[in-house]
RNA sequence: GGGCUCGUAGCUCAGCUGGAUAGAGCACCUCCCUUCUAAGGAGGCGGUCAUAGGUUCGAAUCCUAUCGGGCUCACCA
């Protein structure tokens, strides 16, 4: 890499003109408004070499063009060195990448992850919130991959407890047979509808009892239809026969609408965990730690973990009558995982930012019983989806239900086409095909684009708007270059060309340059959003090269094949970029 | 109350391990379609980087305090 040569030949030149050993040089990129093309910081070899900044920028820039090909220039403003790069190591670049459709990429080492995500309840549809966690989760797996690790995807299903017995009771009594066949609602939809279904008739019979002079806290407890849904949880637990088949039935019509999101999405899963196998793993792996001493035992038969020498306060990992909490399943699932994919050595968890404190502790407890890929563990936090209007809140029905959402924004793609009308030849299969790309390319790159560790204000006009820094504008870009290519044939496809870089190309080869860094960064920080931001920055460049420059009517062949290459090769970069995002790239839009 | 986290232009967001005059898009105003897709491009307007201290050659970035928003502090999951 060049920051590596520079950085040594700098060393060397601080080495024999003032007799001192430098560390480490900073680099930054060049700002606009002056020219060169890297920039290194004076500032801090001050510590070593005592001195006028600007005069010791002046020495180790000669330096620099005397002993380094690729430096042509320099100027020194203040403690900043700004070195000019010649065109031929830029065009070097250009041409030793003979295929830009796996720039970048880095080939599948050893090291595997396990990336979670999803992970939903299934008494209700996915919604906003959701797709947030789907994205970025299954965006990370597909950075990571591009990094060099091996990865598998899975969720962790809530499949058990009083929340589901209450939508089957509500569909027992109320549901007269229906099933997703014979009501065409998706399977999630129709146990989501019972679920609100129990939700209604209890705030009835709540109101019921307290028009009867009952208190509010008896009145909650007391309802005829939650005493029911819980002996239902009881006969489930006991594992009684009717229960427990009526319980698989409805999962199963739920598993089968989630997958038809996920589809429609476009993510998938490696493998599947449902805490109904779940929740009574971990037992044995307190009973070991307690031995060891991780944990310790009160008088009256819970399980705690003593956290406050690490700033955090007791956790009670096991009950008092020897049953399970949420911490105890977590902790056997992730042992349970490793066993199950014993290469992983390291798991990412893509769970909202209300759990932080509890991946805390629980990262701290694994570590504490000795787990060697406890150190690689992580958790992919991401702040809620607001809406302009305030919270998503279930009960008042202002959740923006996925399904819909996706139509939505498939229904605007539509508007807008209709009205350029540049596809007017499509077939009507092939227009919906589009518009769905479209639209999803917008959601997908609006959620995306900003740092998951923040709140998300999901504006939904503003999120259909397809200018600027948005998924379609990228799209179009890339549809643009196709038309290019399209037009260009065969053209200069393996010419090797010298050319007279202008300002706007040697821009656009400094910024594919980056592209590999980019996404080692993405991968570090678990952060889709560089990547978008990247992929944005390119396409603004190109943009702008594409207004001022003809690329048929160039001066010169050479000039023309270039310009034709270094499309193609932007339109490889922006299509892996998206891939890495999950988003899909039309050919002409 | 304790802990975690966020606060950058009217709005939505970038700003990498501290670096030069703080960057985009939307909105508003001016221009540019006879040339490969105008879902585009060029320019203008717009900022006490929540506030106050501190650290240093240098702070939106690091530290402390304060204010404001969010989350969390269950033998729930």
């Amino acid at each position: 890499m060049l920051q590596d040569i520079l950085s040594e030949k700098i060393k060397q030149a601080v080495q024999s003109l003032y007799n001192a050993t430098l560390e480490t040089v900073e680099f930054q990129a060049t700002r606009k408004d002056f020219e060169g093309d890297i920039t290194i910081v004076v500032f801090p070899m001050l510590r070593v070499v005592k001195g006028n900044p600007v005069q010791i920028g002046e020495a180790i820039g000669s330096h620099l063009v005397e002993h380094v090909a690729e430096v042509s220039k320099f100027n020194v403003v203040k403690g900043f060195l700004n070195v000019v790069l010649s065109d031929a190591y830029f065009l070097n670049f250009f041409n030793q990448v003979n295929d830009f459709s796996s720039f970048g990429i880095t080939p599948q080492g050893t090291d595997a992850m396990m990336v979670e995500y999803s992970s939903p309840n299934t008494n209700k549809p996915l919604h906003l919130g959701h797709i947030r966690n789907v994205l970025l989760g299954y965006s990370v797996a597909e950075i990571l991959k591009a990094a060099g690790k091996k990865v598998y995807k899975t969720q962790i299903i809530n499949d058990r407890g009083i929340h589901i017995c209450k939508s089957m009771l509500a569909w027992q009594r109320y549901g007269n047979s229906e099933t997703p066949e014979s009501s065409g609602l998706k399977g999630d939809k129709l146990v989501g509808k019972y679920y609100v279904k129990f939700d209604k008739v209890y705030k009835e019979e709540i109101a019921q009892l307290l028009a009867q002079g009952k208190s509010e806290e008896e009145a909650k407890s007391q309802a005829p239809i939650l005493l029911e849904a819980q002996e239902m949880l009881r006969l489930w637990e006991a594992g009684d026969n009717d229960v427990v088949a009526l319980w698989k039935e409805m999962n199963g019509w739920v598993y089968a609408g989630f997958e038809q999101t996920y589809k429609t999405i476009g993510v998938d899963f490696d493998s599947y965990y449902y805490e109904s196998n779940t929740y009574l793993l971990g037992k044995d792996n307190i009973m070991e730690g307690l031995e060891k001493g991780v944990f310790y035992k009160k008088e009256d038969g819970s399980v705690w973990c003593d956290l406050t020498e690490d700033g955090l306060d007791e956790k009670i990992v096991l009950r008092s009558d020897g049953t399970a909490v949420y911490m105890t399943q977590d902790i056997g699932t992730a042992i349970q995982r490793v066993k199950d994919q014993s290469d992983i050595n390291g798991i990412i968890y893509t769970v909202g930012n209300e759990q932080d404190y509890h991946f805390r502790v629980l990262f701290l407890i694994l570590k504490k019983l000795g787990f060697t890929w406890a150190e690689n563990l992580y958790h992919l936090s991401y702040g809620m989806v607001d809406l302009p209007s305030g919270k998503m809140k279930s009960r008042e029905g202002t959740v923006v239900d996925a399904d819909d959402l996706i139509a939505d924004m498939a229904n605007t793609a539509r508007t807008i086409s209709e009205d350029l009308g540049k596809i007017d030849d499509y077939s009507e299969e092939e227009k919906d095909t589009l518009y769905q790309t479209i639209g999803l390319g917008a959601l997908k790159y609006y959620i995306l684009k900003v740092d998951p560790k923040k709140r998300i204000l999901f504006n939904p006009e503003e999120s259909v708007d397809f200018q600027g820094n948005t998924g379609p504008f990228i799209q179009y870009t890339y549809a643009r270059i196709q038309a290019i290519l399209r037009k260009a044939g065969e053209t200069g496809s393996n010419n090797h060309v010298q050319v007279v870089l202008q300002p706007k190309e040697k821009e656009l080869l400094k910024q594919l340059q980056l592209f590999p860094e980019t996404i080692q960064l993405a991968a570090q920080n678990y952060s889709p959003a560089l990547i978008a931001n990247y992929t944005y920055e390119l396409v603004k460049l190109y943009n702008s090269f594409f207004q001022n420059v003809s690329i048929f009517g160039a001066e010169t062949e050479e000039q023309k094949v270039f310009r034709i290459q270094l499309s193609r090769s932007v339109g490889a970069v922006i299509k892996t970029s998206f891939k890495l995002l999950g988003i899909d790239v039309p050919e002409r839009m």
